[in-house]
RNA sequence: GCGCCUGUAGCUCAGUUGGAUAGAGCAACGGCCUUCUAAGCCGUGGGUCAGGGGUUCGAAUCCCUUCAGGCGCGCCA
């Protein structure tokens, strides 16, 4: 909660005890600080208070209650507190308002919202989780760049993060490409052509799969059976092969994390775990909470209402959630952590509550620590995505869609920028970034290349630019030379400045609210706010051309505007080109 | 059938623990570059907040219910 608010609290809580001495009953001023509304109107002031609230325990009309309470305040060099209706309005006094916010935003020095409210915790954070053999498409985007942006968000909170890319690399399909690979694969090619070569030995085992079938043979499935189990059981050529292709897919998926920016702290996928399951089953039966149904080994839950789960199939082998709960009791000895979150799509919410469940069971007290972060489903065009029926987009053919047109529009604009191939990375790269984490997670998104490729209006390259906008006034003024001297905040008393300045100095409390909510959204908003906020003030205000005092002040308020968008920016992972 | 989620302007979405006249962007139309980046700014039009009940001084927000859509519900992950 920002200073403002407490500030404002405590003047009111003097003023409420000033006119009601004999009251009881009353909110104390931390509680006070939490009914301060933003008023849907600017003329309505910067914090309203509602006397709705008190109306009780006073016995008296809201309205005379705020009338009585604005004689009552007495700050004029902090506020001015005016009666509407039922409100209780305070008008920021605008001068020291903007000498606060300003010096506050430069004095962090690029850190402006950052905090120690995490020292000594630790949050693990599960995203990406790429399947070794695929590529990377639009549909690993959102889980991707919402773990990492809550990576940085927590990182900048002062809590240690653990950012793990739980591998899919254990499965039956491994087997299945070995086999493949034997029949029909060239290594030449295979390491040439990559994880889409790969591919086209996966859908070939399938086609000849399926022909096997249709006469009643399944040799071909068999023997993909066979050399899973040699992986399984150490054969060296199997996991030679295996490695390989695993270190291919990886190579692949490198190449769209460089561009991303993204980084883990852990690699450990499915097959790190392959010898941490027995320890699950040990405990589940230790603590009597494994029955038998059908064959297969699982943990009732109907007390919680929930359908069974599946611990061991019929075969005894491992499943999905017995994986899950390995990962979960390694990663808690291993970094203690005080949250694990995992950002995964909503389709999988039944199996996290399920197994989420079963550790409650077994007396794990973290287990109310295992966060499911949820995102919406994502399709192309109103159709599901489908490798097999070509509705898919490969990421990297949209990064490179998107940084070509950024390029293009570079060659229109701005012809003597510098270096036009990196700002077009960072834009056409940050356009896409930013759509993924302008919403709700929650929100299934339907994938359109013209909006994907629209740089105009609430996007990416729009808070880019301002950005961009600030850096070059900031340039201009230090270029000019002009004597030192104090700022003049009387400067920033007009409406545009105020807007802008309420903004910024609510942003800390933005990035804690998306810390809070797992909601990386709430930071891309604050920061496109601000954008727009600074825009507006740029048109109504000249900078450099006005009084030293005033000028100075106002080249302040844009270096914290600057700031400000510059690590709203790089908490949803977008970077800010000085010039673009 | 049961469970989870979603429903706000033509489209995509905001809307803070219930608060003041429900807001943006896109699209459409009309303005603004001899002045700090026009990837910008300003303006116009556009709404039964899915429907119906209820709680309350006050509901897009909370409760109940109906409808529509998405997802899930034992040996895949």
């Amino acid at each position: 909660m920002d200073e403002m608010k407490h500030t404002l609290a405590a003047i009111l809580d003097t003023a409420i005890r000033t006119c009601y001495s004999t009251a009881e009953g009353l909110p104390d001023a931390e509680a006070l600080a939490g009914l301060l509304e933003v008023p849907p109107e600017k003329e309505m002031g910067d914090y309203a208070f509602p006397c709705f609230k008190l109306s009780r325990s006073l016995r008296a009309a809201p309205p005379q209650i705020a009338s009585a309470l604005a004689a009552a305040v007495d700050a004029p060099d902090v506020c001015d507190a005016r009666a509407l209706g039922g409100y209780l309005n305070f008008f920021f006094h605008r001068e020291r308002f903007a000498a606060q916010t300003v010096e506050k935003v430069l004095a962090a020095d690029g850190r402006y919202g950052a905090s120690m409210l995490g020292a000594g915790k630790t949050v693990c954070i599960d995203y990406s989780s790429i399947n070794i053999a695929k590529r990377f498409h639009i549909g690993h985007l959102s889980t991707t760049m919402i773990g990492h942006s809550l990576k940085r968000i927590y990182d900048f909170l002062g809590y240690t993060t653990v950012g793990i890319n739980h591998l899919g690399d254990w499965g039956t399909q491994f087997g299945k490409l070995i086999s493949a690979y034997k029949h029909w694969g060239d290594a030449q090619e295979i390491e040439a052509g990559g994880v889409e070569a790969l591919t086209r030995l996966y859908v070939k085992f399938h086609e000849v799969a399926d022909e096997q079938a249709a006469q009643g043979s399944h040799a071909l499935e068999d023997e993909g059976r066979a050399y899973f189990k040699a992986i399984e059981d150490g054969d060296p050529e199997a996991l030679r092969l295996f490695n390989w292709f695993k270190e291919l897919t990886l190579r692949d998926c490198a190449r769209v994390y460089e561009l991303l920016g993204v980084t883990f702290d852990s690699y450990a996928g499915e097959s790190f775990y392959n010898d941490k399951m027995g320890r699950v089953i040990d405990e589940l039966k230790a603590k009597n909470l494994l029955t038998v149904s059908d064959g297969a080994s699982i943990v009732d839950l109907e007390d919680a209402d929930m359908p069974p789960c599946l611990i061991l199939k019929k075969d005894g082998a491992t499943l999905y959630a017995t994986r899950d709960i390995a990962a979960a009791l390694y990663r808690a000895d291993t970094y203690h952590f005080d949250k694990c979150l995992y950002v995964v799509a909503y389709q999988q919410d039944l199996h996290f509550r399920q197994w989420f469940k079963v550790v409650e069971k077994m007396g794990y007290p973290w287990a109310q620590n295992l966060v499911h972060v949820a995102f919406g489903m994502i399709s192309y065009e109103g159709q599901t995505l489908s490798t097999r029926k070509g509705y898919v987009v490969y990421l990297e053919d949209l990064l490179r869609r998107a940084q070509e047109k950024a390029l293009e529009i570079i060659r229109e604009k701005s012809p003597n920028l510098p270096d036009p191939e990196t700002v077009a990375r960072q834009v056409g790269i940050g356009a896409v970034v930013y759509a993924d984490l302008q919403n709700n997670r929650i929100k299934d998104i339907d994938f359109w290349w013209d909006r994907a490729l629209n740089f105009d209006g609430e996007t990416g390259p729009y808070v880019q630019y301002t950005h961009a906008r600030c850096c070059s006034v900031l340039r201009k003024g230090a270029q000019q030379e002009t004597p030192a001297v104090e700022p003049d905040y009387t400067g920033l008393g007009d409406d545009y400045a105020q807007e802008l300045l309420r903004l910024l100095s609510r942003f800390p409390e933005a990035v804690q609210d998306a810390a809070e909510k797992y909601e990386p959204s709430m930071v891309t908003r604050a920061t496109t706010e601000i954008a727009k906020a600074y825009n507006k003030f740029y048109y109504e205000n000249r900078i450099l051309e006005a009084e030293p005092g005033v000028r100075e002040a106002r080249l302040r308020l844009t270096r914290a505007a600057r700031d400000t968008l510059r690590t709203g920016l790089y908490l949803i992972g977008v970077e800010a080109p000085e010039r673009m």
